[in-house]
DNA sequence: CGTACCATTGAGTTTTTTCAACTCGCGTGG
DNA sequence: CCACGCGAGTTGAAAAAACTCAATGGTACG
């Protein structure tokens, strides 16, 4: 069950100092007075960048966008979540996204009061609140450095993979996104994503069942253009 | 004194969840069976990327970048680190990085082991941790974003603007860094960053007294272009 | 004073963006 | 049922941005 990825993470990304692996923060949410939150319809916004952080989330089943605006109208979608995955912990007391349902999407809300009282007497769930930030910190790192230093190929290929990788390597990927999500996510335009996922299908690495579902038919080669 | 800075954040960086400022990393230095080291010259490594995690540091003169070596053999510069900066709290058991003295580096060691068993048991250091993390999360996802949406003007207007800001906004900020780090940081090469800075400075919003001394002439027009 | 490294600058090339046109799929309303 | 419109996606051609290659200039240090 792919909602409790976090608990046993995939990921080859340590625990920061300590090495206990710890799902402490899934208990938090599973006996937190938190109802399950009425779904939310595709479009709609869990929090919005400038928000105070009332609520914090684990999604359950759908997909969800992050994103910042910027002055211009220019956006940067920081990242897509998926089951599993937790919104809002890395926040200040300010969202410093705005988070937006890609589909319909299932999730766990927590009171962010009771989620920092608790931390404050168990260690335990402090640390992995710690870790939850040290992994999305990472993830972080690693997404600048193919901002900073790949050219459009590996930005696509890198996002396929990584997407791949993330839905538990299915065979055919569904994308929940539009190719504007996944151009303002890698730091290109949406022509240049188009243009190089036509190209990655002429080379025979993918196959694009329609625009939302991509076969990856030889990872890897495409592996090999992420070096 | 700058070596407090992140005691006393002037970011506009909030702590996660609860809003209490802290310093128990740094009583946690102060008090640490930590020798200040020997300091480290120009060029010395304080780890490498792939290391276990031994010591973790807290930099009280000089200053450091950090780095991760691409399998091509290109570089990524993650950041640089000055007076206060703590080094080493965010990584996994293993270092994410190379990180290595600019300058002389005069700074405090603690034993990871130390600081985590400090944290295991003190609550009130684990939340520092978390923050340091969080901080780290937001800078790093400030810097994707200029990575991502920004051209070669913005991205070194934004590195000088950041660096000063850093450093208390002297009247002439001092680069410890060669223009490679620079280009390396910024995800440019060495010749778009020179050459961006020979037009900021035809425009007059920067003089280069030489090409380690740079005077920020009219902040506004700079902080203008990062929009 | 020469060497080595860092930095700057010019010229040509490559990559990506911009501008524009066109297609496709889908739902709505005539 | 079909025409229409709309948003999403694709593609071509021209323009802009950044990179590569190459040469030159500057500075520190032995």
């Amino acid at each position: 069950m792919t909602a409790l990825r976090y608990c046993e993470p995939r990921e080859a990304v340590a625990p920061s100092l300590d090495t206990t692996p710890d799902c402490a923060l899934c208990g938090a949410f599973a006996s937190a007075t938190a109802a399950p939150r009425s779904p939310f319809a595709p479009g709609a916004l869990l929090f919005r960048q400038g928000d105070a952080v009332r609520l914090v989330y684990r999604v359950l089943s759908g997909a969800v966008v992050s994103y910042r605006l910027l002055s211009d109208g220019r956006r940067q979608v920081t990242g897509f979540h998926l089951p599993g995955d937790f919104l809002g912990l890395e926040a200040g007391v300010e969202h410093a996204t705005t988070t937006e349902a890609l589909s319909r999407v299932d999730a766990l809300a927590m009171e962010r009061t009771e989620l920092a009282g608790r931390a404050a007497t168990d260690v335990g769930l402090a640390r992995a609140l710690w870790q939850v930030t040290v992994r999305a910190f990472r993830r972080s790192e690693d997404h600048a450095l193919i901002l900073a230093r790949q050219g459009a190929t590996e930005r696509v290929a890198a996002f396929l993979l990584d997407f791949a990788e993330r839905m538990g390597r299915p065979e055919i990927i569904d994308l929940p996104m539009t190719r504007q999500d996944i151009a303002d996510h890698v730091g290109l335009t949406i022509h240049t994503v188009s243009r190089t996922l036509s190209q990655l299908q002429a080379q025979g690495m993918v196959e694009a069942r329609s625009s939302r579902h991509v076969r990856l038919l030889q990872r890897h080669r495409l592996e090999g253009l992420c070096a």
